[in-house]
RNA sequence: GGGGCUUUAGCCAAGUGGUAAGGCAUGGGACUGCAACUCCCCGAGCACCAGUUCAAAUCUGGUAGGCCCCUCCA
């Protein structure tokens, strides 16, 4: 398996700790808001990836946090943190917010066939862990308190930068003029492991700790709870770009910090989703949802087969009309494998074939363009219906865009075939008027029809 | 100011030195009462310039454009 790692911005073959075994962290949702299809693209990659390492024999365990408290407008501490001020808004309880994005959240994913990792952790499910880390941390040094609050010391370590190409300080001062600066910070990149004082009083959710009541900062959520549901030594941690600087640079300090040795081997980052005008973003306020998607006659699978068209380190311009090129694209798709038949003899060797090439496309940094291409291929091999059925079987497992699933009628049957018969002897009396009624009735029910060589058909919309 | 990515037909996009996959759309044809569906056919020399090489979309240098990160974000 060949993965990009951002670590060492190279294509590297992928080995870990422990053979055959692979832990995986992916960072989770801030549940404020919808997640916007953006979002979830990163989270299609994820899923793309953890399904092709089971895929290829690999026991996984994959872990995402859920990010409910804590998030605040910036390191320094200022602005109002993001669950309050959505609870404010819609006048719940911080937890009802995080309670009902969560959901959202899972069920969106659902959508999309993306599945859920194993474990999934609140933040504020683990503060004894945060807790533990920051006490070791201001034992050893490596943080400090200042202001009521505790910070890394980021100067304590020689290779901070290690996981971006940034070469100090001084270098990233141009454009921080909008932010606040945190006169207790030592460093202008040391980062607070933990509040007591913030300059808003309205933070809900607070915590006895031995550095006084407060909440934990926003990166030692993810260190803590990859630590404690995966250990100390990490394969592989995903999550967006945005993600690289500051937040995953903050992980790796405190995480290595407090172990005292390597933790995590593989960085995967995955591109954003850009709209014509640039990036999309929850902040940004246009938010492209699943259920907007689909108020306007979208499958999200067309979308999952989208993004899947792509490659997941290249920038994606989103816009209608390319979801409805690949909207058709998938139906046609789908529509060739509904018309194969259970048939013929399965020939083995093909399909050991065809399995060797699709993961050979996968185990290539996750090349899903090829891998979609070899449907196309396959559709059109000299072979068995059924063994094209069954290779196309395997390669759903991982691509897992419903290619086999048979859509749920729910209609009258009896009813249909009643007026695609009286629509036949109509065109048989040349009277095209009552034909066309016919087919125009049924139409606005959702059914198609197809005159074929073989008679008429129905379709189910 | 610093760091990184990117530029292939109308659109999405593969390609990692050997002479441009695949898909969508358009057009043409077959089929049809008409339409849809289905099937068949058709398109680019890879942003630009200069090098390296027997050979470059692929390597090197430069120019131009786009995007992202350095600030909450997937």
């Amino acid at each position: 398996m060949k993965l990009y790692n951002t670590l060492t911005r190279k294509i590297e073959n992928f080995i870990p700790w422990e053979k055959g075994v692979v832990k995986m962290y992916t960072c989770g949702p801030t549940v404020y808001s919808y997640a916007h299809i953006g979002n979830l693209r990163t989270y299609i990659m994820e899923d793309i990836l953890e399904k092709t390492l089971r895929f290829i024999g690999f026991d996984v365990t994959r872990v995402m946090n859920i990010t409910d408290v804590g998030h605040l407008t910036s390191d320094a501490d200022t602005g109002d943190d993001k669950m309050v001020k959505s609870a404010k808004k819609e006048n719940k309880t911080v937890l009802d917010i995080a309670k009902f994005y969560t959901e959202a959240f899972f069920k969106d994913a659902e959508k999309l066939n993306i599945k859920k990792p194993d474990i999934v952790s609140p933040a504020t499910k683990n503060i004894d862990e945060y807790i533990k880390i920051i006490t070791k941390l201001l034992d050893t040094g490596y943080a400090y308190q200042a202001g009521g609050n505790v910070y890394f010391d980021t100067s304590k370590l020689d290779d901070y930068y290690k996981l971006t190409n940034h070469v100090g300080e001084e270098l990233i001062s141009g454009v921080r003029d909008t932010v606040e600066e945190d006169t207790n910070k030592k460093n202008k990149t040391d980062f607070a492991l933990w509040f007591t004082k913030s300059k808003f009083d309205s933070q809900e959710l607070k915590w006895d700790s031995p550095f006084g009541k407060g909440y934990p900062g926003w990166h030692i959520e993810c260190s803590g709870i990859s630590i404690k549901y995966l250990g100390e030594y990490l394969d592989i941690h995903c999550g967006g770009v945005d993600n690289i600087f500051p937040h995953h640079t903050n992980e790796i300090a405190q995480s290595e910090a407090y172990l005292g040795h390597e933790w995590c081997k593989y960085w995967v980052h995955g591109e954003h989703l850009n709209d014509a005008t640039g990036k999309m973003s929850k902040s940004k306020g246009h938010v492209l949802t699943v259920s907007y998607l689909e108020e306007n006659g979208f499958n999200p699978l067309s979308y999952r087969f989208m993004v899947l068209l792509s490659h997941y380190r290249k920038q994606l311009t989103f816009s209608l009309d390319s979801l409805s090129g690949a909207q058709n694209a998938y139906n046609k798709l789908k529509a060739r494998i509904k018309a194969l038949k259970q048939e013929g003899i399965l020939d083995e060797k093909l399909k050991e074939t065809y399995v060797t090439r699709f993961k050979e496309c996968l185990e290539d940094d996750l090349n899903t363009a090829n891998a979609i291409t070899l449907l196309y291929d396959i559709l059109k091999e000299d072979t068995s219906d059924l063994t094209k059925l069954e290779i196309i079987k395997e390669m759903d497992k991982v691509l897992s865009l419903d290619l086999l699933k048979e859509e749920k009628k729910n209609i009258d049957e009896v009813y249909i075939l009643e007026m695609i018969e009286k629509r036949s002897e109509a065109k048989k009396n040349k009277d095209f008027a009552l034909a066309d009624e016919i087919r125009g009735k049924l139409e606005k029910d959702g059914i198609i029809l197809k005159d074929t060589r073989e008679g008429t058909i129905y379709e189910v919309k």
